[in-house]
DNA sequence: ACCTGAACACCGTTCAAGT
DNA sequence: ACCTGAACACCGTTCAAGT
């Protein structure tokens, strides 16, 4: 707050005025990210949609790693949310998904977003500290499986991976039964 | 750190004599928490064991948040975590994956794993505020489909969820092409 | 209705001093 | 090698006071 407050070049309390705490500061401020994301076509195809919805999340929550930890704190139902939300679900409903399918679908689909997002950011931390160095030299003879895998396991992810996954999960899906 | 070192009755600066900081000492007792994980069977049918698997993660992370919120923010390499890390992805690798396709996978179920369990932490807590009933309320003529599904948006989510979507996941992997 | 500074109750960590 | 208290540089927020 001290720090938002000083950047508006006022005092810190003054932003109580119009903000009931720093929560709702930081929930409002996620919302207005949230705008970025694209506004859906409810009568696309759903699966390409979808991909292009969660992608672009993934793609905002590495640009924007606060906005990821603050919807891991509490869900986010702004304005911007809700208004990118509506088409989104709709194309669910539209391509035959009963109302209990499409909100699973659409909250397994974010989990995994979320998940491999920040999997990712925290993976990138590790690698700025030696936190990877460190992993590689502790597992020489006891984890040889881990050893084996180190590169791997220490590996930048790249957002293929992501794909992959993200595919694996919308392919699994059947609205039409 | 000084709320630890109170609970230990000794001063605060006592601590850093056996921890480097602050950081550390989470990943230690996030370290600690993952020894009640199961040791996983490198030799037994590799879907049942992930399943096994991640299920204890997803009760771990409801049962610990905390747990969840550290791992979230660097990748754990402590000593409980290559324990149990290491029949895991043998497992993998006995059932035909590949170096690089039991990694991804592993990190695809890990990412909805945490993700899925953070969702569901996240809804318990705004329904301990009073989140879903302004997220209800909000939504009434603009947003017709998010509102149609505001009961399901809002319920908790409950293991069964989290079952499904990680089986859509173990199922779309086939390790012996 | 909006802004302010002082103060409160916290943090993690540095530092100099002890045993 | 281990522990300590004082101090530093921070926090978010309450409160009383101003316009």
């Amino acid at each position: 707050m001290r720090r938002v407050a000083q950047e508006l070049g006022c005092a810190a309390m003054s932003l109580y005025e119009h903000v009931e705490n720093k929560d709702v500061l930081l929930d409002l401020m996620a919302d207005h990210a949230i705008a970025w994301l694209p506004e859906l076509d409810p009568a696309g195809d759903w699966r390409a949609e979808m991909r292009r919805f969660f992608t672009a999340f993934h793609e905002l929550y590495l640009e924007h790693p606060a906005v990821a930890y603050v919807m891991v704190h509490r869900p986010l139902a702004g304005p911007n949310t809700l208004r990118r939300g509506e088409p989104a679900l709709q194309a669910l409903l539209r391509a035959g998904f009963d109302d209990a399918a499409a909100v699973e679908a659409f909250t397994a689909l974010g989990s995994y977003t979320v998940g491999a997002s920040l999997y990712e950011l925290a993976r990138r931390d590790a690698d700025r500290s030696g936190a990877s160095r460190r992993f590689a030299t502790l597992s020489a003879t006891d984890f040889p499986t881990v050893q084996r895998l180190a590169a791997h396991l220490t590996a930048a992810a790249g957002a293929h991976q992501f794909h992959r996954g993200l595919t694996r999960l919308l392919d699994s899906y059947d609205p039409a039964p």
